[in-house]
DNA sequence: GTGAAAGCGCTAACAC
DNA sequence: GTGTTAGCGCTTTCAC
């Protein structure tokens, strides 16, 4: 037998059209009960699968989601791919997950393409600024739900954690333990959620009475969280803790701290953003504000296939996990002094 | 206008047939520039994208290799994805991303679905041992390369990391220091990689003269990590040095060394497998057998497309990065932390 | 060279 | 209830 069998070959061997073994497998066709055994045992003996793309083609949708992510080797994105994957699964959706690479041209072919038919809707998370072109592929786009980032100028349903909360709590964290000089080393400028993180841990810090030293915004790397933490050691001594935009910038803020010879919850204190990572066995185990990522995923699901009843934004809440990287200011050994900014 | 621009449309609007459109978009024709030009401007004025059901569905191909992982969330293999991800996108094909959870009748139902028609190849890791089904559906799909992990019974092109000498250089390093019992916890017995990764370990062991005080056999996980260090601290006070089969299993590890106040790198010593974490930053940084994942992504993807020369099975080198949880036993003066790199 | 026509495997009107 | 028929959007013989 070469090939695998199709519809017609499960029909002819239960004796019946077509039309009729398809009625049936798709449930909105209700059988005698000696018709319906020959059909499974057709089925069954053959090893029939349908063809999911002439299934879809056929009915012009596909009960598939879209689930476009800058990349997939981050574990925040790969924790979110998970939760997504588990929340369609448990409605009888797959998932079909595309990585853009963070490349304008990869999302807005991948936006394209997923809306062309192949899946229902789309989730989609981006990571980068936008000139416009995104915004107007979004909004074009039959289905889509934005997750995790925003992106200006879109009229579509939005997941996110609630990012100025979370800035609000580290602040007030830290704050707790007596700093006053701080620092916040976020994401790119142009992203909505690090001018929010930024936003909620400024204002919660001045309404104190404390100052941002030094704020930074670049990209959510290791490499801007080494850069940044560099310039804070270099040229502003009187910061005695930072506040870390995400766990990728606080791995390369780690590194330089340690090569620096810094003890982390001793000499400065540190709190991240997302909580993903492994951060209770680090060295020293890092407080952080958790995002809901599970949570975050299951529901963008939800908003896709239902819709949003409210005004389309969603700010799930965000906490604080307490470990060991935040500790009083050491008064002695960095003379205060006042910042310029 | 409803419903997105068709081949036909671009037809119309060109004054060509659907045929020489399709074509022409293919390549395998060469039209007069006048011509092509018309063709394509209609492409862009209708911002036209193929259906690509549909055109797979017609070719009966879809450029287009599945990926059937364990699970996503574990960065060992969300980073063998990305790499997966990127080996394909550089050779023009897409990747079509399924997990399994680990149960086998949604292996075996990816496996069927995917070759049914739906992508050209599967990239298929499993974690769990089989009781000959799957190895079954294996030999029975078109074309499939198994990574990471065996399965018994299959007969396809096969890429994996030297476990083996992976568990050979990890007792290498930790006899080099001097210990002379040691524990193996290892990934689940019924798997090649948890066996391969135990025999090369206490063959180097045995031959050097040191003996394996105990070896535990269960799930990649934390909690089979958990247990049997408490085992080990409980049973077996004799042991210096354990050898853990994985980052998951160290991580639980870790956690109840933690917890027992026994300092790593110190009291004990560590050794483990993988490398993906961000071991560096840990309390202390540990020593791992480093996996080369990028290398194994991208191995699988060509020999799913260009078949293998040799044998069939292909076993990358992996190497040891050597840190700061591996120390001489029974130091007498506790040190802090170890320098790390 | 170019187009008409026949599918790819399935579903959904529409008859019987 | 069950079968017949006409597509879904594309590719590809096969005539012209």
């Amino acid at each position: 037998m070469n090939g695998s069998p199709k519809l017609g070959d499960v029909a002819k061997a239960a004796k019946l059209s077509s039309a009729a073994v398809s009625r049936y497998l798709n449930g909105s066709l209700r059988l005698p009960p000696e018709t319906a055994r020959r059909i499974d045992a057709a089925v069954n003996a053959l090893g029939y699968r349908p063809h999911l793309h002439a299934r879809s083609l056929s009915r012009g949708k596909s009960d598939t989601i879209g689930l476009l992510l800058p990349e997939i080797a981050n574990p925040f994105f790969s924790r979110l791919a998970a939760a997504v994957e588990a929340a369609a699964d448990a409605r009888g959706l797959g998932v079909m997950l595309c990585t853009s690479l963070n490349k304008p041209h990869r999302e807005i072919d991948y936006l394209a393409q997923l809306r062309r038919n192949l899946v229902d809707g789309v989730l989609f998370a981006t990571n980068h600024r936008d000139d416009g072109a995104l915004a107007r592929a979004v909004n074009e786009a039959a289905s889509v739900v934005l997750v995790d980032e925003d992106i200006e100028g879109t009229d579509v349903c939005k997941v996110f954690c609630d990012n100025e909360r979370g800035g609000g709590l580290a602040a007030e964290h830290l704050l707790g333990f007596g700093h006053t000089d701080l620092a916040y080393v976020g994401g790119p400028h142009g992203l909505m959620s690090a001018r929010a993180r930024g936003a909620g841990f400024a204002a919660t810090v001045r309404e104190a009475g404390g100052s941002i030293a030094a704020e930074y915004f670049d990209g959510y790397s290791c490499q801007h969280g080494e850069a940044a933490t560099r310039d804070i050691l270099d040229g502003h001594p009187e910061v005695t803790a930072i506040f870390a935009g995400s766990d990728e910038i606080l791995t390369g803020m780690l590194r330089v701290l340690r090569d620096r010879r810094k003890e982390v919850g001793v000499d400065i204190s540190v709190v991240t953003f997302d909580d993903v990572g492994p951060l209770d066995l680090m060295d020293p185990p890092i407080t952080a504000i958790r995002q809901p990522v599970e949570e975050i995923g299951r529901l963008a699901v939800e908003r896709i296939l239902d819709g949003s009843p409210g005004s389309g934004i969603d700010r799930l809440p965000v906490s604080l996990v307490s470990r060991a990287s935040v500790a009083t200011p050491r008064l002695k050994t960095p003379r205060r002094r006042l910042a310029s900014h």
